[in-house]
RNA sequence: GUGGAUGUAGCUCAAUGGUAGAGCAUCGCUCUGUGGCAGCGAGGGCUGCGGGUUCAAUUCCCGUCAUCCACCCCA
């Protein structure tokens, strides 16, 4: 996401410590863009109504490895935290196991379901850094806990993750979508992927190869152009989903036919965690330059029982925001407008110095911002920074003006200058500011 | 974990085996209580770090760290 490549400082031969790899400052400059997306995410959320929640960045170990034995993220991608004590602590790689968690610990289950959630915070996962993956990264996630397997469910979570992105105003955006099955039908698709795979073995790529041995489902993720033809004559998931997952399948989309949202069946389409099964789906924007999922997401009805708790169907998303936001500067979207100042106070000398915050905090009481520059000692540099922050007004308020109790107003467009009595500040400001 | 590219001022980027430069930005002066424009000037760099070759390295070589990109994987 940097354009720049941060230096090492050094400073007489030390070298200055440097945030660590992947992990970047949010400078100010680039806070607009998260305080919009902020802002859109509680918009969204109150509109549909998911509730906040916060889980503590880092979790027990088990929580996550129960969640994803077979894959990267827990097996190769987590930050242990050493601590005193024994306890295997890891700083979270994702929120929804954590969510899970809580939901169980703090008796969520046991009040009116299904439960709408929803997050936003860092994750942190061990991987190379590259365009839209960063060691921290944050994410938003929506999550509907406890909905009987309901597909309206799955509709909703894809609506509210893709309006947040949609009323960013980033464009090109498509849902891809796809099942993955049940335990029972998925299991016996695997069997025939795998079946279909092993006397190709040959003609396969590396990857493929180790694919086929750890996770066949990834097989349909090669993008190795000698793999192609083989994955276009492989058997598809679709094909051989038990009835009750095709119905479901078949019941997301027209829901989301019915929202005229705009999706494309990708049968290649699997996620990186083990514990979804059914609907899953990623929301991208289909150009080259942005080539990663801004939104992923899926129904995860096992995930409560590989935690060791009784079985309850969820659905969720997860949406990177630098992702978001590298869509954002991609398409020139500008972040939330800052609240400028329209006045500046100017002071000359100390006796108007040490008044001048009190004369800030009479405008500040009434509503209006106010900015200085108590660094310049001159007028004239004070004018300078008051011209550059394009302020309507500047008030100058000097030795004269502190005997006087008067100040002066300056209005920065035309030149003219007005002495008002000090105790009248505010309602002479407010009367020039409309 | 693998491969490629890159690292020079706050930013964008030049240059050269022999004392390191521009534009922008910052600050100052012209103008001692009055901005924009203009002119003039200043500060700021152990050329990422460490080692090697060399009389001499920012330049060549090796290592390392970081950034970017691709793979793996993923939001």
């Amino acid at each position: 996401m940097a354009k720049k490549s941060p230096k090492n400082k050094s400073v007489k031969g030390k070298i200055l410590p440097q945030s660590p790899k992947g992990m970047h400052d949010i400078l100010p400059e680039e806070q607009p863009r998260w305080e919009k997306i902020r802002g859109m995410l509680y918009k969204i959320a109150d509109a549909f109504n998911f509730l906040r929640i916060d889980t503590p960045i880092m979790e027990r170990a088990e929580i996550f490895e129960r969640s994803g034995e077979a894959t990267d993220l827990v097996e190769k991608q987590m930050y242990f935290v050493k601590t005193k004590g024994e306890d295997r602590f890891v700083l979270r790689p994702e929120a929804t196991a954590s969510i899970m968690r809580a939901y169980f610990q703090n008796g969520l289950s046991k009040i009116s379901q299904p439960l709408k959630l929803f997050y936003i915070g860092p994750m942190f996962r061990y991987e190379q850094p590259q365009a839209g993956r960063f060691r921290q990264f944050h994410q938003i996630g929506f999550e509907i806990i406890g909905d009987e397997d309901d597909s309206i469910y799955d509709a909703q979570i894809i609506l509210a993750s893709f309006r947040l992105i949609e009323e960013l105003k980033i464009k090109n955006l498509i849902i891809q979508i796809n099942s993955i099955g049940c335990r029972q039908c998925r299991h016996a698709y695997i069997k025939k992927l795998e079946e279909y795979y092993k006397n190709k073995q040959d003609e396969i790529c590396k990857n493929c190869r180790q694919r086929l041995a750890t996770r066949p489902l990834r097989l349909l993720d090669c993008k190795e152009e000698k793999c192609q033809p083989i994955k276009m004559e492989a058997p598809l998931i679709v094909d051989k989903l038990c009835n009750n997952c095709k119905r479901q399948f078949k019941s997301t989309l027209e829901y989301l036919d019915s929202l005229s949202l705009p999706y494309s069946l990708n049968p290649y389409l699997v996620r990186g965690l083990d514990y979804y099964n059914g609907v899953v789906f990623e929301i991208i924007s289909e150009v080259p330059e942005l080539n990663f999922a801004l939104a992923a997401g899926g129904r995860y009805d096992y995930l409560s029982e590989m935690l060791g708790e009784k079985k309850v169907c969820a659905v969720g998303s997860a949406v990177g925001i630098e992702r978001l936001i590298e869509a954002m500067r991609f398409y020139d979207i500008p972040g939330q407008l800052r609240n400028e100042a329209k006045v500046f106070l100017a002071y000359i000398g100390e006796e108007a110095k040490k008044k001048s915050l009190f004369v800030i905090e009479e405008l500040r009481k009434a509503g209006i911002k106010t900015i200085e520059s108590f660094i310049k000692e001159s007028l004239k540099s004070q004018l300078r920074v008051a011209d550059k922050k394009e302020v309507k007004i500047t008030l100058i308020f000097g030795q004269k003006e502190v005997f006087e109790e008067s100040v002066i107003i300056r209005n920065m467009e035309t030149g003219n200058q007005e002495t008002v009595p000090l105790i009248r500040v505010v309602e002479e400001v407010k009367r020039r500011l409309h």
